[in-house]
DNA sequence: AATTATCCATACACTGGTGTATTGTTTGTC
DNA sequence: GACAAACAATACACCAGTGTATGGATAATT
């Protein structure tokens, strides 16, 4: 066209692989997820954030919603995984007990991050029937998994279930409450005695 | 201007009351924010929705912000009253208890619309600071109650601050997993028999 | 080294939403 | 019933964000 040089690419931060791939764009949209829910989640953004343009968004995704749904299966995947991993875990029940407060609860700087995306898709499953349907079985596979472990505790189905799912209530709504604040989650634990 | 005719004001729907006032449009958004969200709140859509056209909310609001801020305050002050409203409760511990878990928790249709705003607040105050400042307020102020409630029950003030956040954390948690899920809420009341 | 497939940049059209200015229509009040 | 104040309609400029088309650059394959 002109007589502009072409300086592609200057953009690009130095020593950064040169290509991106469809888990890139999904690992940058969970900083925006987390951060700002899925009503913020923006494709120029994510963009900017890589140091590309949309131009290579739209060829790793169709459009907007194939990244909020890939986003989605990657979490229910993910979540579903984690859960199936560390299941055979042969403790006495009240350690094994004390390490399902430890997954969804710890206070790591590591796992705020997740909490955040966590109360992110709960929050957009209210309006999102797709949403809606992972989380739902997410709920099911955890609450499910809280089972298997009281009872060990009580012979009582009816209180197994009720305890389950107290547990996974209580461990829920910490989340909301408390996340951002430090030095209230040993409160937690200490009411578990 | 032309020869047209002037037929203004056959949008609003007949026997309603002519004139809109500042909490019209606040109730008004209270149905958009229980259904979407604080990111769903849109100035069109509420007019859409009062039978007007935009002109009439600039009149009440400053700008969108302004429409935003109001709401957040309207609602602080509102949980803060009914906390204060039914505090001289002289009831036995045990019902009081269970109003509690009434006030937060009932599955009447009356209320599955406070616990979406209410969620809607918490997932926008991550992200805002001035919500944030509010959400903090309402929740320490709950707490605060079922602080005094526990105290005719235990005499350990670790022990009854303890159980003053469980049963709040498992009330908001309970609401984020349950709501919108009709045939559960007894499951909840049992166990804290 | 030439070709193809992969990946990204640029430029454009288009939509949905906010905010503003101006004019028109009620309602209260004297 | 005239006049002012409160309320609403209309039309406009404006911006942020998506999606599309097309061409340019890089990597892989032969």
């Amino acid at each position: 066209m002109s007589d502009a040089q072409s300086p592609k690419r200057r953009a690009r931060k130095a020593a950064e692989k040169t290509q991106l791939t469809r888990d890139d764009w999904l690992d940058a949209a969970t900083g925006e997820v987390a951060a700002g829910g899925f009503g913020q989640l923006r494709v120029l953004t994510l963009a900017k954030k890589l140091g590309v343009t949309r131009g290579s968004f739209y060829w790793h995704f169709r459009d907007h919603e194939d990244l909020v749904v890939s986003f989605l299966d990657r979490w229910r995947d993910r979540r579903l995984y984690e859960l199936k991993y560390w299941k055979p875990q042969g403790g006495d029940v009240e350690t094994e007990l004390r390490q399902i407060l430890e997954l969804l609860l710890t206070d790591a700087s590591s796992n705020i991050r997740r909490l955040q995306v966590e109360l992110a898709v709960r929050d957009y499953a209210r309006r999102n029937d797709y949403a809606a349907e992972l989380v739902t079985q997410v709920d099911a596979s955890r609450i499910n998994q809280n089972c298997t472990l009281f009872e060990r505790l009580s012979s009582d189905p009816q209180r197994v279930k009720d305890l389950s799912l107290l547990l996974y209530v209580a461990t829920i709504g910490s989340q909301v409450v408390l996340t951002g604040k430090k030095g209230d989650e040993a409160t937690i634990r200490r009411v578990e005695d």
